[in-house]
RNA sequence: GGCGCCGUACCCAAGUGGUAAGGGAGCAGUCUGCAAAACUGCGAUGCGGCGGUUCGAACCCGCCCGGCGCCUCCA
């Protein structure tokens, strides 16, 4: 059974839905302003596996993740370039999806827009103010955190406290230097809907508290998002909702942990960020294999730590990506009539799922998950070399493509190996084979059958001239013991 | 000032009371025209330091050292 840990209780505990195989999760999504960075994929990538899982594990997955769409941020880009904001938040959405698509996040069930729900925001803040919770100040409202005890369940963290280390500048207005804004009137050229408290728009938290209890009911299962929303963002999420339904609202919290740089943690203000685009546009391989590359790569590291982002780090990832590739190359070739391996290639797939899913079920621990993986790829290697019957080579590669699924990687049909006769098939995986490599897939064929010819030949001196051709531009050659070769970039 | 996290080999990273997973890199060997891949072997008597609890600790407790995060928009 898998465990979570959860922040709300700070232990690691079972899952059970709310209702039995069917869970309701949540996920804070980004503001859209600007471009994602690599921070925000690892976030996406998160909460993409842990719903990946959960829908391995037999779950029907209602999975919400929101655009923030109206903001001080996205209101200040919009002026700054003379714009709408819908101009700014159109722009960045589909960003987000082109970037989060290339490393093959899936889609939500839902993905609201706060904009889209401001009659709901409404009504909730209505309720807040009803119940005393809240108060109207100018035409803004406020949350009164004084009249809600429960306040600062989730981040452990006392009123008083909080009081000790405020470096914020207090509203006068406000009755409480902590309560914070649930609705905030617009000045000019803001954007701006009707309310009963005059034109304005809905604070950041509201948005979520009143997304989610629309889109999973006033208690769901799974809340997530990044470490740094537990506070303030979503221990203000839980006074908002509990305040209003009177229920419990997010049964488990998740976090995941930051992207560092150097140890630092990545962030605008430190400039020390990369984005995604940036990240595949400097990348030498095509945006496919890159994809898979940063995705092994950031769950190397169970996702509550913290992941260093760097080259070298990269680098590794694509180096023990490759030896999966290579082996399920050699899958789908002719092995002889041998099968003396497929006796125990069974009990080889049944040993390393159930490690595979005994790793995922503690929380998600996808470094181990990662190992069962490499450990079935060793014994498969083994394997071939006694031989596997093409029954079994299938088996295999489906063994690895479906526990694969789960984590996202191995649905490359062809990555960029491929030999003379797949040459065809590793075009179409390599959308980016691109500007520089000066070489097409079908002059390197052609330069390989030259290879060929000379090697029958015994003509060693053109062979290793060729070869190290190719090397020069980044391809490597594989002999095959039939005298083809296989390649890869 | 408050709350919290982390420190395991050259690098990444599991392990949370029973005697150090896995990957990458490296070295040696088998195979190969060469190379690559694959396979075999090597690789921390020690898990930041010092004490303590225990038959037994990387794992529990205390202190110390070092790094980081949150408390302000932030995945």
């Amino acid at each position: 059974m898998l465990h979570l840990f959860n922040t709300l209780t700070g232990k690691r505990e079972p899952f059970k839905p709310f209702e039995p195989r069917k869970v309701g999760m949540y996920v804070c999504g980004v503001t859209v302003y600007d471009y994602c960075h690599i921070g925000h994929a690892r976030s996406a990538l998160v909460f993409d596996v842990l719903r990946r899982y959960l829908e391995y594990s037999g779950y029907t997955v209602t999975f919400v993740k929101n655009f923030t769409d109206v903001d001080d941020k996205i209101i200040k880009r919009a002026h700054e370039q003379g714009v709408t904001c819908e101009t700014i938040t159109k722009k960045y959405i589909e960003a987000y999806y082109e970037d989060m698509g290339k490393l093959g996040i899936r889609r939500a069930t839902e993905e609201p827009k706060a904009t889209e729900h401001i009659e709901e925001i409404i009504r909730l803040t209505e309720v807040l103010i009803g119940k005393g919770l809240a108060y109207v100040v100018d035409g803004d409202v406020y949350f009164h955190v004084a009249h809600y005890p429960a306040y600062g369940r989730l981040s452990k963290r006392r009123l008083e406290d909080l009081q000790a280390g405020a470096r914020v500048e207090v509203d006068e207005r406000k009755r409480h230097p902590m309560d914070f804004a649930l609705w905030k009137r617009s000045k000019a050229g803001e954007p701006s809907w009707a309310s009963p408290w005059g034109p304005g728009r809905p604070g950041w938290h509201i948005e979520c508290s009143a997304m989610s209890i629309k889109h999973l009911g006033e208690t769901f299962d799974i809340h997530g998002g990044g470490m740094d929303l537990v506070f303030p963002h979503h221990e203000n999420e839980i006074a908002q909702s509990c305040g209003a339904t009177g229920k419990e609202f997010a049964r488990f919290w998740v976090h995941n942990g930051f992207v560092q740089i150097n140890q630092e943690k990545m962030s605008k203000s430190l400039g020390n960020f990369f984005t995604i685009r940036e990240i595949f546009a400097k990348s030498d391989w095509p945006e496919p294999v890159t994809g898979e590359v940063l995705r092994y790569f950031l769950l190397s590291t169970q996702y509550r730590g913290p992941v260093d982002f760097s080259d070298r780090a990269v680098k590794e990832a694509k180096n023990a990506l490759n030896g999966f590739y290579d082996l399920f190359e050699r899958l789908k070739e002719p092995n002889g009539s041998e099968e003396k391996g497929d006796g125990v290639l069974a009990a080889a797939v049944e040993q390393a799922t159930a490690s595979f899913v005994r790793a995922m079920d503690d929380d998600l621990n996808t470094p181990m998950a990662l190992a069962a993986l490499q450990g079935l790829r060793g014994d498969v290697n083994k394997l071939l070399e006694k031989g596997l019957s093409s029954r079994g080579r299938t088996r295999a590669r489906e063994a690895f493509r479906s526990l694969g699924d789960v984590l996202g990687l191995f649905q490359l049909h062809a990555w960029q190996f491929g030999d003379a006769s797949a040459g065809a098939a590793s075009s179409q995986a390599g959308g980016a084979t691109d500007e520089q490599a000066a070489l097409t897939d079908e002059e390197i064929d052609r330069l390989l059958m030259e290879r060929r010819e000379a090697r029958a030949q015994k003509n060693f001196k053109r062979a290793d001239e060729i070869r190290r051709s190719l090397a020069a531009q980044g391809i490597m050659i594989e002999d095959k013991p039939d005298g083809t070769s296989r390649w890869k970039r």
